[in-house]
DNA sequence: ACCTATTCATAACG
DNA sequence: TCGTTATGAATAGGT
């Protein structure tokens, strides 16, 4: 369709390969469009000239990103795809694997026992005793140790306050001054015997742990 | 360029529509392969028409993945990484969430408790002893249960027992035949007490519930 | 860039 | 979907 017919094969010279490219481009980049509205099709047309000079189209209805998904999902070729459905299969694997865990945390809660035979049922309760004395153990050797630890505090602050009642006895004689207010450093000896707050615990709601322990808000969504 | 000049529009008639989109996809085609031979250039074509018919042309000397990363190399826009960000993402959301629900159930076996503190320990404390008094409730429902059904079995052995001894009684009564081996039916009766071997439990593993609740054999390596 | 002779693509129809 | 054909569009080559 010029003033004369020409054979379909690379343009050798340079300059006249590049008028060619420029004016073929437009045209194909008009019938794209055209296609797109006639037709109401999505289009993606990309082409790199042999001078390395880009251009693309792309159908207003959409965008090169989408129109690559969709050929990744039409096709089900390439790399990434496969890398996409590994990923898929490893999410699904561990959504499973959560789905398990959680199961077993409500087992070992007391729920969602139903599905379970009495050896298994016998298995879970020998477990958990087991799980309650060590828990037990553990508390009070946390307990004992704050314990001692708040025993240390009282007597350096019970030692602190001799020495101080020694300096101010010492004053007195150096000075004669006499306390007015003998009784303002029992403050001191009451707050030294503060690990007793320890034991006063409040009483734990039915599922304590899920709140005390920082577990159960995990986005049950994603699992 | 038909019989007639026609406006650039969607065309509405369905079947009008598909053939242009036809006839128009070998069009757009051609020229492409002629301006990758002509031009010597790099071209990739992809079209979805409006029923999502997926076709696609690729210039011989590359591959539209090719294309896809040269697309991005020049433009910067980057086509996957977007996706692939978000799975990672998920991905160790949920490993997270997985390491949290195994370190809950460590410690719901008395493992892993270094880092609790005083109250968190008495809440898992008094939440481990609930959920021994459910499991051990369930328990006995279900041996209960099952101990019901052994008996309804006996029972009945025991009625099938007896109107098989009358009948053989009758038949003596009515040929004169006497049984030589009278204890050959107490084998019914001995299996018909199966329910006993329920309570021989043998000994439960340290961690038997592992096994017998078929939770620990998720590959650890994924989480 | 523009022009135009010429070839090509395709709308309408069977 | 396929073939035909009149017609408008695209463009090769020249300026």
């Amino acid at each position: 369709m010029g003033r004369g017919k020409i054979e379909i094969k690379k343009i050798e010279n340079a300059t006249n390969r590049q008028v060619t490219y420029s004016k073929r481009r437009a045209g194909i980049m008009k019938k794209a469009k055209e296609l797109t509205v006639l037709c109401d099709a999505e289009v993606s047309l990309i082409m790199f000239s042999s001078t390395n000079k880009f251009s693309e189209y792309c159908s207003p209805s959409t965008n090169t990103k989408a129109i690559f998904d969709r050929y990744q999902n039409t096709t089900g070729i390439d790399l990434w795809s496969t890398q996409y459905e590994k990923m898929q299969n490893t999410l699904k694997h561990l959504k499973d694997i959560n789905g398990n865990l959680r199961k077993e945390i409500r087992q070992r809660m007391g729920e969602d026992l139903d599905g379970l035979g009495v050896n298994e049922l016998r298995g879970l309760e020998q477990n958990l005793d087991e799980a309650v004395k060590l828990v037990r153990n553990r508390k009070y050797h946390v307990i004992s140790t704050q314990t001692d630890t708040y025993k240390k505090k009282v007597k350096h602050t019970e030692e602190a306050h001799k020495k101080l009642c020694h300096e101010v006895e010492m004053k007195e004689e150096q000075y004669g001054f006499v306390d007015e207010d003998p009784g303002s450093y029992e403050g001191h000896l009451a707050l030294g015997n503060g690990a007793a707050h320890m034991y006063a615990y409040r009483l734990q709601p039915s599922q304590p742990n899920l709140q005390v322990m920082g577990y159960g808000i995990h986005d049950l969504r994603l699992a």
